[in-house]
DNA sequence: CGCATCGTTGGGAGCGCTCCCACGCTGCAC
DNA sequence: GTGCAGCGTGGGAGCGCTCCCAACGATGCG
């Protein structure tokens, strides 16, 4: 057992050629060892192995990522608009889910938080000079022009939520119709006869989608549909006071209304304070559902019945896609332009995640 | 004006050595004009500066680092022990200071959350081979080996919250003391006769804290804070059913609480639950106050008075305290052993931000 | 028995950058 | 006029790694 030990001592690891020569072999050797190339003899890795365990090597990212030409690293890029999204559970868990699924590759995350043109320029700048490998792009408008910004440079990206119908991008989505679906079925199942919804900013897609959802109930319970009845709609802006008066503006037009769909669970909370001021009692006058399941809806009074969606699910199918769509990327580059596979841009990957109903009080 | 364009096609963005040919200066002076040294004259410089301009050149980040074995990226770490602290606004506003802090640098910001002791081991082997600058460590618990080892490592690291009174590396924390005394002091103030405390799990400083400001605030009104007394005082642990289970429990020491401060929003959101369950009204029959100005403050019923922490600035602060600790590092490393400044390792930098009672109609 | 083949291996050639040494050149003192 | 700082400057020498090609011994085949 040498005493080998005084090498490298203030800073930095030991290096792969450290690595090598106390596995007695040569440089190339051991990088094959180590990113698992399987034309190694079984010995050599052996001894290889136990050397990097001795030395306790950790390969240096820098020179790997130069050589390599890759950087081992995706970024999950949050456009920091009026934080909302931010504050709320959706952030953190779609972090969780990320990271859980990261943390099976040895790919770091990069956080960007993109608050202002400046920071977006940026950013766009240094995903184009691929200084990442990928992109997660969570919760962007449908006029941010960075999602085709990085398909135009190569960049993989994937979208957390689609910002239309056709999103011609790679993404990861709930099932907001269907959610939205259920929330209204079960409204109209507990004897509602007037059901409103409070919507969000309907240049979102995903308050459209939730409104659709609404529709998609009423109409398959043979309500109408008709414009007449769309006094029962009002728009909200995902806010509490666009809730609260929203809220008001229903009751305003129809005092009668008995059950009132909220596409966010804070809409629901603001909902909540305009029927106590007019001295409504939940559920009992009227019936209250959230979406979200936020801690808001837990603390409520009563508990808001609302509709989860798998949020640190959709955390790691992103991250599962997108390093699908990085291996995707690395095949495609080498040569083979027009193999049988015939991958052309038509075939994005894309999923959507199924959303469920959390029965409280509320309703 | 030259046709140059056709260059670098697909991939990667200009080198520096591209940069310099078409200024028409050498590699050395090119990089000397990017990294802002002043040994450039005036000409070179807006020569280069126009060069780089016109071919949209990004240093490649890999090859710095690589080159000047600093890697220009700091880990913001995160132990996701039961995720608890990790919903809470908590994270995402140190987050966001931390992000707009980072964001005049062009230092990378790498999220590692810690989800289990092996993950805990591959972190403190990355920190100790330098694959990262500086380390920010949100939340540590007080028995946690890893703020020790960094700083063994040499890895300039600061603490979000301190482990105890006697934290020996650098901090930010926010006056929980002071926080909670004005918090009681509050109460007092508003003619409480029998004021209690629901605390946090006692192994947590910030909970010591906490409690000893409510203590400093009955011995500041002249009340006792004999042992006989401490039965309006009960432990929890920062979750919703520890709160209501600490209402409980003092309501049974003594029907006649007429105040609680819990040691955080979410148990007071629980004590609120308590006080329902046994038809006591908040604030007529109990006032409440909590801690961390959280979301359930404000959507609780009535909404929670509550102690705010400026933890956007605690978030800007730590990055300000580890570029500075970095920056310090760097100088301290070549040659210059005992310079007249005499940095030792008793004046770690520390700073404690102040708390804010926010009052609402709880109390 | 010689030659092609295959599975392994060693190590050179960079990746793009920073560091630093050496090289003019100018300006000034001698 | 010679000497010598000092300022800008150019470019070599790596940083630690991956890629790749040549080389090697051990086989298998004609």
């Amino acid at each position: 057992m040498p005493a080998a030990r005084a090498e490298g001592a203030g800073k930095s690891g030991p290096t792969l050629e450290q690595v090598a020569a106390r596995a007695g072999v040569g440089r190339g050797t051991a990088s094959r060892v180590i990113n698992g190339s399987p034309r190694v003899s079984e010995r050599t890795r052996a001894a290889v192995q136990a050397a990097v365990a001795e030395l306790g090597y950790v390969p240096n990212r820098a020179a790997r990522a130069l050589a390599a030409g890759s950087m081992d690293a995706i970024a999950l890029v949050v456009p920091e608009q009026e934080n909302r999204l931010f504050a709320e559970p959706y952030f953190s868990e779609i972090l969780r889910g990320v990271s859980t699924e990261l943390g099976d590759t040895d790919m770091q995350l990069l956080l960007t938080l993109i608050r202002d043109e400046r920071g977006r320029e940026r950013f766009a700048q240094y995903a184009a000079a691929h200084r990442v490998d990928g992109v997660l792009l969570v919760s962007v408008h449908g006029d941010d022009p960075l999602p085709d910004l990085l398909r135009d440079v190569g960049m993989p990206a994937v979208l957390s939520g689609r910002r239309s119908h056709a999103e011609h991008l790679p993404y990861v989505d709930s099932d907001n119709l269907l959610g939205a679906q259920m929330a209204v079925e079960h409204l109209i199942g507990r004897g509602r006869r007037k059901v409103a919804t409070v919507t969000g900013p309907l240049d979102m897609y995903v308050a459209r989608c939730r409104l659709e959802g609404y529709h998609e109930a009423l109409r398959a319970a043979g309500r109408s549909t008709a414009p007449t009845d769309e006094h029962l709609v009002v728009e909200g802006d995902f806010t509490e006071e666009g809730g609260r008066r929203g809220m008001l503006e229903l009751l305003r037009r129809d005092p009668e209304v008995d059950a009132v769909f909220c596409a966010s669970d804070v809409m629901a909370a603001g909902a909540r304070l305009a029927l106590r001021e007019t001295g409504r009692d939940v559920p009992e006058d009227v019936a209250l559902v959230g979406f979200d399941d936020s801690a808001v809806a837990r603390h409520m009074d009563p508990p808001l019945t609302t509709v989860r969606q798998p949020i640190e699910e959709m955390g790691r199918a992103m991250v599962r896609m997108l390093l699908d769509l990085m291996a995707r990327a690395q095949d495609d580059a080498p040569g083979r332009a027009g193999t049988g596979g015939g991958n052309s841009t038509q075939d994005q990957p894309r999923l959507l995640l199924p959303t469920e109903l959390i029965r409280r009080r509320s309703s």
